[in-house]
DNA sequence: GTCCTATATATGTCTAGTCCTATAGTAACA
DNA sequence: TGTTACTATAGGACTAGACATATATAGGAC
């Protein structure tokens, strides 16, 4: 479970609650990197605490709910260091956009068309909020104090959006010269 | 589920077993688009049948085991061509290497530069099983016989390859200029 | 003779992830 | 005054997928 060690990462940086967890990264900085569910985050957390590989202290408000903030302790740094360093091989992708079209011979062009551009307005969102995220990072890594491996850090998370930037191009591409190629000659219709 | 619809496609080209969808198909010529596990075809094609998507004739065998042969439909047509037409969001990505360099402020340049090499190889190996099935393509599909719907196939089936090792060509040029991004100097060492 | 592979179907169990709902107080909004 | 939103945690139910194993026969390899 790779989340478990987001999780990890993520307390590394400073503690947290589930509910910090969720709003505060899983819903901001590393959206595009890891979107995790609520539910599945505070069960995590649950197990990372069985595990010892957090503690918990709860901050009783009258307010508001009671808060359990989570700290790594030693085992869970440990346990981190060591998934940070060794390969964990990527998902199998399964994309139904994909297999629909190649199934498409028995299609209309205006179909396959169709299916493209819905593609394309969903990527085009997608790429637009990891733009955002390049331009909001800067401003964001200047409240870190220490300068040294904040740098290093920096430079990673911005190589990480340059590809996932890339690649989304690179899709988006593709998608609209498929349209072109499967639309010759119609000027437009809607 | 897709991949009821995938098998759906598949028996819509001609009727098949089970281990026939599995080694002919899935383990074969989709099987860059769509990885899927024995026990979930032999399911999967369990619940065609109760929703009467698929219908299954048992050829009894004495030397083998005897084989079910499932068709396809109207009814099971009609779900498909439905399915085909309509859009179906991609699956959200979540690549542990990625998170891994978000985090990799904390380790030495030698540890990231081999994770990312690990990475590399691991695509160079897909992009090689993409390009192998591109310059296999062609051969396959002089069987066809219907030659209008034929062509149309082939030219989607075409698109697709090219979009994935487009792909996989953008990921290894990122990853081996990382790589150099992250050694700039040291000549090499193991 | 034994082991492995191919053919063929089927079941059990587990994990990761999604979605929905419950609880409960405060505060803003209309 | 009722509704919605924010803060905060938690459990139930479900799906897709991965992995392991069982069964049974034939044939080739060693």
């Amino acid at each position: 479970m790779s989340l478990a060690f987001v999780i990890l990462g993520l307390l590394q940086q400073q503690q947290r609650t589930g509910y910090g967890l969720k709003t505060e990264c899983f819903d901001d900085c590393i959206a595009h990197l890891w979107q995790a569910d609520q539910a599945q985050i505070y069960r995590t957390l649950d197990k990372l605490e069985a595990q010892g590989f957090v503690t918990c202290t709860v901050e009783i408000q009258h307010d508001r709910p009671n808060r359990k903030i989570y700290t790594l302790t030693e085992a869970g740094t440990a346990a981190f260091t060591q998934w940070l360093q060794t390969h964990h091989p990527s998902p199998t992708l399964r994309e139904p956009l994909l297999v629909q079209l190649h199934f498409a011979a028995q299609l209309s062009d205006v179909a396959i068309a169709h299916l493209l551009e819905q593609e394309l307005e969903a990527r085009q969102e997608k790429l637009a909020a990891c733009e955002a995220l390049q331009n909001m990072a800067p401003a964001e890594s200047n409240l870190s104090p220490d300068d040294l491996s904040s740098l290093r850090g920096q430079t990673m998370q911005r190589l990480v959006l340059e590809l996932m930037i890339q690649r989304e191009k690179v899709y988006l591409d593709w998608l609209q010269t498929a349209i072109a190629t499967i639309q010759p000659k119609s000027e437009s219709k809607d």
